[in-house]
DNA sequence: TTCATTTGACTGCCAGGGCAATGATTGCCA
DNA sequence: TGGCAATCATTGCCCTGGCAGTCAAATGAA
């Protein structure tokens, strides 16, 4: 059986549809997270990818955080201006630019992270850790999905 | 308790990130859906709203869909170009200006409504009930804690 | 070695959304 | 009645991401 049907399909049973106003909603309420740091979520992103070893060089963080290569290097330029972020020529592969995080950067990141784990924490009170852990578990599940499905194919 | 902890919050642990790459890769996966229509998720989007009466007036519309009015306007002008909407000046109130949708408007919509439910059926082919049940439920949770959250105060 | 293909970083251009300001209209209240 | 604040649609401006093309460097084959 098919689960949805053009009968019960609306937005609020679509699930791309709730995702996106999920990551919406979330990414505004973060907003003063961020704001006073001068640090947007996406390069925040950016530093925690880079921090944990998800984006060593450009095209890897680029894939990491689902961003253009363009628009990468562009997100790049301004948090190498801010000095957050290094930029060094690889010596093995010379059109590989390694990237790393200054001790500014890192403290940045360690500060938003804390205020991110707070807000968030609020937001999860009243909810009992059991739907909490299957929700992820669940968008996770579909994130795989989605990735297998969109992924090598179409 | 919390739910989180400075420890164990990774991008695969944030519903946040995990809810912007569902619906990252869902559009994406959609894309041929609607190019063939030449129309775009958000407009399709704009479609079902205003058919289900969620989107009476430009205003409410860009409540339901979550976006800028002033986006919502534009997006409403390429709609009216295409000739799937019409725009007409409410009696009672001067200011507001109806929406509705046309023949054709109608026939589109139902057209990519039958494809995306057709798409999002495949991809969950693997999928028990309960589990999609069970994410549509707590994704739906979850939004209406963080419209709560975030709406009124901030 | 030499040439073609591939890969990585970068750039220009375009589309779409957010934000702020504007004009028209309405409701409210003195 | 007159004026003030709120609301609605619209517009201009900016920022950001996607796409396509460029250049340099590396890889592989002849």
């Amino acid at each position: 059986m098919s689960f949805y049907s053009t009968d019960n399909f609306y937005p609020d049973s679509s699930m791309g549809y709730l995702a996106r106003r999920v990551f919406q909603l979330s990414t505004v309420g973060l907003g003063d997270v961020f704001e006073p740091e001068g640090v947007s979520l996406t390069q925040w992103s950016a530093l925690v990818a880079i921090h944990i070893g998800r984006g060593r060089t450009c095209a890897e963080l680029a894939d990491d955080i689902a961003h253009d290569r363009g628009a990468t290097t562009r997100l790049i330029d301004t948090l190498v201006e801010r000095q957050w972020v290094r930029r060094t020529r690889d010596d093995a592969d010379r059109r590989v630019i390694n990237l790393s995080l200054t001790d500014a950067g890192i403290a940045l990141m360690h500060r938003c992270r804390a205020g991110v784990v707070d807000r968030w924490n609020t937001w999860l009170t009243d909810w009992n850790d059991d739907d909490a852990a299957d929700l992820l578990r669940l968008l996770r599940k579909l994130r795989d999905t989605l990735d297998v499905a969109t992924g090598p194919a179409a």
